[in-house]
DNA sequence: ATAATTACATACGCGGCGTATGTTGAAGAG
DNA sequence: CTCTTCAACATACGCCGCGTATGTAATTAT
């Protein structure tokens, strides 16, 4: 075995955001204690502050984990539709429903802004923006959207979902919420489209 | 003087009231000591845990008090406007303009979902989803706005402007984004209006 | 082979929160 | 008017969690 080295490292770091995703997830971030989740882990503090620095930076790394999945299926899901419309507004239908997720509505849109300030302003995860400005800037070259800055349609839009998760998530009936909410959205986005 | 020991009493909450807004407004709720902001009124956690019952309670006397100056300034402007349309319009943008502020940035849409959870949905403080309601209901009663479910509207808006203000009040250039914002929010608008 | 660095674990102190316990002064009963 | 009672705070205590400083074993470099 030339480096078990750098596997037993990466493996440990890998531990780490697996246990603090978990905790972050499900009891949130301020709630979380460090020893607990570590020990959960096999590990202690002591590892989590060599990799991470701090808890700060533990949430950050999970924080960009999660933003890759979702990247990566909202790529998948735009890439699968028929038309970029489509594509558009099923990517758009797509971040609401994974926004009620609660492990991401609790890291991503609550405890990750709240410790982390506008986490979709870093470089490092702004993967969802960056996904819907794409579509955007396609739409828009197609004729399909009108004028629109893409930054600001992109935001909008991104404010507009993880609200409206939050609404369906905090509601007496998701089900029923969920419907009116995506009903809504689509009117709303449909105001962007170019009358033909 | 009849009752001045109601007066003392309100006061005592007023004052814990400001201090725990300035604190929680400037340092953020997490790093806001009790001990620190209490004593910096004259007083000390003991009033605290009395009137409130914990940090939480105080979050949300201050986040009560908040969201009424935000609904009392939101409904003079949509008063003060030509027509219910540029009112609703002129709301909306106000309603950004104050997210910019950083304690209402701070207190209303970072820590108070964060430690309290969707704040818009509690029944005391709702009122800035409620002012959005009615002027979406008026418009929908005069025409002008399509068919779109009222509350569902409400939150995608609020989401929207909270998201946008987000984005401005951390970009590098907060003016030029904010005409961005602005800009791509009335078109946002715009697509919702009845077009005759 | 020894030195130096990495990858953790352990130990310590501090600050903050919540609660339990005073203490004071005002309102009500007789 | 006096005594009781209770509200409105202040004080005191213990616990927990974070950050840091320090220790230690294993790996890499020389």
């Amino acid at each position: 075995m030339r480096k078990p080295r750098e596997e037993m490292i990466a493996e440990t770091r890998a531990k780490l955001i697996a246990a603090g995703r978990q905790a972050f997830g499900t009891v949130g971030y301020a709630a979380a204690s460090m020893d607990d989740f570590t020990a959960g882990a096999g590990l202690t503090r002591g590892a989590l502050y060599h990799h991470f620095g701090d808890k700060k930076g533990l949430l950050q790394a999970v924080i960009q984990q999660i933003d890759a999945e979702m990247t990566l299926r909202l790529n998948r899901i735009s890439a699968a539709a028929p038309d970029r419309w489509q594509g558009f507004v099923a990517e758009c239908v797509a971040y609401i429903e994974m926004a009620l997720e609660p492990e991401i509505q609790r890291i991503m849109f609550r405890d990750g802004p709240a410790v982390l300030g506008d986490v979709s302003q870093w470089p490092t995860n702004n993967g969802c923006i960056a996904a819907l400005s794409r579509s955007i800037e396609q739409l828009k070259a197609d004729g399909v959207m009108g004028d629109i800055d893409t930054e600001a349609a992109a935001r909008l839009i991104n404010g507009a979902s993880s609200h409206a998760a939050l609404w369906i998530a905090k509601s007496d009936d998701p089900e029923e919420t969920s419907r009116r909410a995506v009903k809504g959205f689509r009117t709303l986005l449909e105001g962007l489209r170019v009358k033909g």
